[in-house]
DNA sequence: TTGTGTTTTATTGCCTCC
DNA sequence: GGAGGCAATAAAACACAA
């Protein structure tokens, strides 16, 4: 896209049709001996270009001048102001620095092109700190995660190791209830204080959510009618397996604890607290 | 001094708005 | 249709290490 040339410029145009593009200095750049060194323009005061060989001059390939440090804090202190240029602040502009009104607008262009792509360096650098952060989240929580499931694991293994022990204690205490009950219709009956004792200390697994086994009829192990669980129980045996519940319930994370539901009864349950309901495998 | 990477100035083409 | 903005790009100016 040719850009015609401004009325309100101020500079000199080429009119060599060989320059191809138009040729621009401004006042100021032409006087501006303070340029830079390399600048093919601030070596030349608009006089010299004027006395000089013109034809040699328009051949000279066109050269970008920077703006003087002034000129450019004068148009930062702008930009801050207000970062669009209407076209009167254009003019006044130019005017003030010497400069061609297209080339404040062009600044002003550069310039906020420069301060979008600051701004997207910035959202950048926010987003990728925010997923940094997110991530050492994410990974923490599957960690813990991690040990969570373990732990249940390791849960569920003691609580089935305490579902054994307790099921055959119940069982065999209920051999010792039948066995009395014989002794009593054969002999003279006798105190049934064992069979409570037995009972207090070792009653069934309540789990919330889970079936409750009592010493009646509910578990199908201890059916009245099924004889084919009946064994005889090894106290020694039974003793060892105390001894391995008590070392159970210390190392358990659950505090499992014997209270007697019912007042009197001979049911004893084992509560489990410390866990949520949710926590609970069958639940 | 020179090669190379970065910054700045300027152009081009496209789009939107009036 | 012209003015102005923006993205992409070119190219000069500049900085700096080797």
């Amino acid at each position: 896209m040719a850009v015609p040339p401004s009325p309100d410029a101020f500079f000199l145009y080429g009119s060599s049709p060989s320059l191809g593009t138009r040729t621009i200095l401004s006042f100021e750049d032409g006087c501006n001996m303070n340029g830079s060194k390399r600048s093919f323009f601030g070596m030349l005061g608009t006089d010299e270009i004027v006395n000089e060989d013109l034809e040699d001059y328009f051949h000279q390939p066109e050269k970008k001048r920077r703006l003087t440090t002034d000129q450019v804090r004068s148009l930062e202190r702008s930009f801050e102001e207000e970062n669009k240029l209407e076209p009167e602040r254009k003019v006044q502009l130019a005017k003030d620095l010497g400069l061609q009104p297209r080339q404040v607008a062009i600044w002003f262009q550069n310039r906020r092109a420069r301060c979008k792509t600051k701004l997207l360096e910035k959202d950048f650098e926010a987003l990728q700190s925010s997923y940094n952060s997110l991530t050492a989240q994410h990974e923490a929580l599957l960690k813990e995660t991690d040990e969570l499931k373990a732990e249940v694991i390791s849960l569920k293994e003691k609580l089935e190791m305490k579902e054994r022990v307790v099921e055959s204690s119940d069982l065999s205490t209920r051999f010792s209830q039948e066995s009395a009950s014989e002794d009593e219709v054969l002999e003279v009956p006798k105190s049934t204080s064992k069979q409570e004792d037995a009972c207090s200390s070792r009653g069934d697994v309540f789990i919330p959510g889970s079936p409750p086994y009592t010493n009646g009829s509910q578990s199908p192990l201890l059916d009245p009618c099924d004889s084919s669980y009946i064994f005889e129980p090894d106290q020694s045996d039974l003793s060892q397996e105390e001894e391995e519940d008590d070392e159970l319930s210390k190392n358990c994370l659950v505090t499992a604890s014997v209270s007697p539901k019912q007042e009197g009864s001979n049911q004893c349950i084992y509560e489990f607290s410390g866990l949520d309901q949710a926590f609970w495998p069958w639940s």
